[in-house]
RNA sequence: GGGCAAGUGGUGGAAUGGCAUACACGAAGGACUUAAAAUCCUUUGACCGUAAGGUCGUGAGGGUUCAACUCCCUCCUUGCCCACCA
């Protein structure tokens, strides 16, 4: 009997489906288990990647299954987005068309891989269903003043009429027609995460089983810095110009000041002075820069002098303003205090421009040179010195004492700056979520009432990726009533972010059907938070703090009672192929159903968790799954073994201890995540068993080339054996399920076999009754002895010494000492 | 520039203070076969040695320890994420 993996898989999958095995509701007494991968955008094939994070956490769902948990996993698909529309244009069809197909072949490809999803709660955040909600949580944004209007810059093509997306920008031209892409201001909807920022940050402490580089990006991402905010004043007029630095410490050394070029106070300063043509042409240039070529790092920092100064309040020292590309108005006041001894930027900006020097920290171990000798700022840590009553002190406290003084004296306030801004989520596309607000010229803007969403997206759009806004072009969708006063009025025609859909999909999840609201509270209650989330690393700072920002928000408006949405997360590291990430343009795409059509489902599933801890990169190999595939026709082989039952019964301790440690090194591995080691753990007891086998036709006289596994029916002590394979059977389940299914029903058994419960080691028989001590002398491994595991200090001195390998290492030099660890080995110190 | 990982046989990797290279892949040889495939068995870090055995060996250098891939210090390399963040 082959091992014919197309009809098993086929069979099972079918079976799944039929008996409803993975449909989920809530348990009394049970212990409840959400686990959740990121759900795909529906491309149509999935990739390795998906495949690697899909069956992490199918493993883990299926042994949490197994272990009496119950589980609920889920798939869904995250179907708004460009892609749909760039392939509307390119093949002529609909993005809604385009989508659904999409998310029918994906759904047959997740299928064919046996993943254990309960797909009666599957969900697409383009049915209406869904993104109705992502429209009354933006209401109940608005109402509370957390949704809201500004004036933004877009990327802007002004060939193709249309906004860009920060990754569409190449070489700051546009990745359609190349021509160069200029800013333009709109006006756009955005989220106050900001107003969430402390606890975002505050609560990254509760989240212990999170990987700790993850928690450091979105801390970093936030960026709470503490600092003081000075206040310069210009010398003409004494207006003030706030600066805040990190670095008051290095006050003494401020040898100028930089405006942002979008300072307003720019334009004021410059007023008839001979420097405003020089300034104001600086200033048009800037603003044509894109984002991207401003924050490069190899371009040179460019600036122009103002014509103005400052006075320096520690000092009132006369400094002079500048204006200069590397300062961001987004950030801080717009302004900084340049100090060119301490600080990188500005010893550059200082060099190219040749601005004056003042060193005010001098480093305690080294001797420091003068302004002249030195060749790069010193940003560490050492004593002030050109500071005037502050000389002497170290610069850390010299932060406090300058600080506290200049609050006295009304020059500076010790202030609080974050990286963190407001979200934006406007977009002028057409597959996306419809922003349900109304423009009215007498009511100005106005909400859509609940009771009128969703706000559908039309069907009949004409996408030619020109224009900006598609739906601003359907009429019948613009025009409507104002809700509040009746006369015409206009819909907004941006839509959502995408990163909304994602944002708060875990709930859904809980009760996909659910009409009276995004979720049903009982049921979120039961199920939240996820208790394991898994996806890719590259979600590791938006996609995790919008999903924070939302359970932080539903919480406030007292729709859940928790504060993290998601308690363990583990990143999955990426599929290289020949050293470089699978993707398209490289042209080194492994498509997982050909791997599938060869080889099964079950080796795939195997090879990818297999070849590479979950959590680090992983070089595919097809030579590799080989391995694998052979390894389950092992497994598979162990039905035709069939003991004499005149043989009676009997027991292998050798085999039998194995078999327990195997199922206690599985069990933990897994728990671990360590699938890796738990597959070669499986391994190294199938290999036993092969060798159990073969022993026993031996002893009975048989000639071992004879032994192919037919002939071994012989078998002397079926007993181990037996239990031997049916061990393998569960413990393989959960990585080849399809597999284990199978060879469960052939051994006998009923149902499927994730109703049977995981198999459970006695700890009685983990134990042999000898085992083998290495002896080392002075670190070196010279001998090994078989030993009693009970036995006594004394009793194994006695042998140890006495061993013929150990003997010449010894010979008559005095022992200085002796250590012993239990079990393992001694090490002897001559 | 900052942060975080990682560096072990021909290859993927195992060992987180106690036998370095588990488990696999590849390679070589053998059994079975008319042959092939499949399967099974043996060998497989380097060097010295007929052998017994010995020496070296986890990116480089140093340190702690009876004992270091593992801990500490310095450096090198690679990858990922972030970045004119004041």
């Amino acid at each position: 009997m082959d091992y014919d993996f197309k009809e098993i898989e086929g069979k099972w999958q079918k079976y799944w489906q039929e008996k409803e095995v993975f449909r989920v509701k809530p348990e009394k007494g049970i212990p409840k288990y959400y686990l959740l991968e990121m759900f795909p955008y529906p491309s149509g094939k999935i990739h390795m990647g998906h495949v690697r994070n899909y069956t992490i956490g199918d493993v883990f769902a299926r042994f949490k299954m197994m272990t009496g948990f119950c589980v609920l996993h889920t798939m869904g698909f995250d179907a708004f987005g460009q892609p749909a529309e760039n392939a509307a244009i390119k093949n002529k069809t609909k993005p809604d068309i385009w989508t659904y197909k999409c998310i029918d072949w994906m759904r047959q490809e997740l299928k064919k891989m046996g993943f254990s999803y309960d797909w009666d709660r599957e969900i697409s955040t383009c049915d209406s269903d869904y993104y109705k909600w992502n429209q009354w949580i933006f209401l109940k944004m608005f109402e509370r003043g957390l949704a809201y209007r500004k004036t933004a810059n877009v990327n802007w093509c002004p060939t193709c009429e249309t906004t860009l997306a920060n990754e569409e920008v190449v070489d700051g031209g546009c990745w359609r027609c190349h021509a160069e892409v200029k800013q333009k201001e709109l006006k756009q909807w955005f989220l106050k995460i900001t107003e969430y920022k402390e606890r975002l940050l505050e609560d990254l402490k509760q989240l212990e089983y999170w990987p700790k580089r993850v928690v450091t990006m979105q801390t970093n991402w936030i960026g709470k810095s503490q600092g003081v905010e000075i206040y310069f004043r210009l010398k003409e007029n004494h207006k003030i110009i706030p600066v805040f630095t990190t670095r008051v410490d290095t006050i003494f050394g401020a040898t100028y000041i930089v405006l942002a070029p979008e300072y307003p106070l720019v334009k004021e300063v410059i007023k008839g002075n001979p420097q405003e043509k020089k300034v104001l042409k600086f200033i048009e240039k800037v603003s044509k820069e894109s984002k991207a070529v401003r924050t490069a790092t190899d371009i040179k920092k460019e600036g122009v002098f103002t014509g103005s100064y400052c006075l320096n309040p520690v000092n009132n020292e006369e400094i002079p303003i500048w204006v200069a590309d590397y300062v961001l108005k987004e950030y801080g006041t717009g302004a900084i205090m340049a100090v060119p001894c301490h600080d990188q930027r500005d010893f550059l900006f200082a060099k190219e421009h040749n601005l004056p020097k003042k060193i005010v920290i001098q480093s305690v171990d080294s001797r420091q040179s003068t302004v002249d000798q030195m060749n790069e700022a010193y940003e560490g840590d050492g004593l002030q010195v050109n500071s005037g009553q502050f000389d002497g002190l170290a610069n850390e406290e010299a932060k406090i004492k300058i600080a506290e003084w200049m609050e006295e004296k009304g020059i500076g306030k010790r202030t609080l700056n974050w990286r963190l801004r407001d979200w934006l989520i406007s977009r002028q596309r057409y597959w996306g979520t419809p922003i349900p607000v109304i423009y009215c010229d007498k009511c100005g803007v106005v909400p859509v009432p609940e009771k009128d969403l969703p706000v559908k997206l039309p069907a009949e759009v004409e996408i030619s990726g020109r224009g900006g806004s598609p739906l601003a072009y359907v009429k019948d969708f613009v025009e409507t009533a104002c809700p509040e006063c009746k006369s015409k009025a206009r819909r907004e025609t941006d839509t959502m972010a995408t990163f909304i859909d994602s944002s708060w999909y875990f709930l859904r999840f809980c009760s996909p059907k659910f009409d009276k609201g995004p979720f049903d509270k009982k049921e979120v209650s039961y199920w939240m938070p996820v208790d394991q989330y898994i996806g890719g690393i590259e979600h590791a700072i938006l996609h995790l703090l919008y999903s924070r920002f939302f359970t932080k928000f539903l919480k406030d408006i007292g729709l859940l009672d928790f504060d993290e949405p998601f308690l363990r997360l583990l990143t999955q590291g990426m599929v290289l192929k020949d050293g470089e990430v699978m993707s398209k343009s490289k042209g080194n795409i492994v498509d997982p159903d050909s791997i599938i059509k060869k080889y099964g489902a079950d080796s795939l599933r195997l090879y990818i968790l297999f070849a590479a801890p979950p959590e680090v990169e992983m070089e595919w190999s097809e030579e590799a799954i080989e391995g694998t595939f052979r390894f389950l026709k092992r497994v598979w082989r162990f039905l035709e073994y069939q003991p004499k039952t005149t043989q009676g019964k009997g027991k292998e301790p050798a085999l039998e201890r194995k078999t327990h440690r195997t199922i206690k090194k599985v069990t933990e591995d897994i728990e671990n995540f360590k699938f890796n080691t738990a597959i070669s753990g499986i391994m190294e007891l199938v290999n036993e068993i092969y060798l159990a086998i073969g022993h026993r036709s031996q002893d009975a006289g048989q000639n071992p080339e004879a032994c192919s596994m037919p002939a071994c029916r012989i078998g002397g002590q079926p007993e181990s054996i037996e239990e031997a394979i049916r061990t393998v059977v569960l413990l393989v389940s959960p990585f080849a399920p399809h597999l284990a299914e199978e060879m469960w029903q052939e051994l006998g058994n009923q149902e499927s076999i994730l109703r049977s419960p995981w198999p459970k080691y006695d700890t009685a028989l983990l134990q042999g009754e000898t085992v083998t001590m290495v002896i080392q002398i002075n670190g070196k491994l010279r001998s090994k002895v078989e030993v009693a595991a009970d036995i006594s200090e004394t009793k194994l001195k006695e042998i140890v010494l006495s061993d013929e390998k150990t003997k010449p290492w010894i010979k008559d030099k005095p022992i200085r000492n002796f250590i012993i660890v239990p079990q393992k080995l001694v090490n002897i110190v001559v």
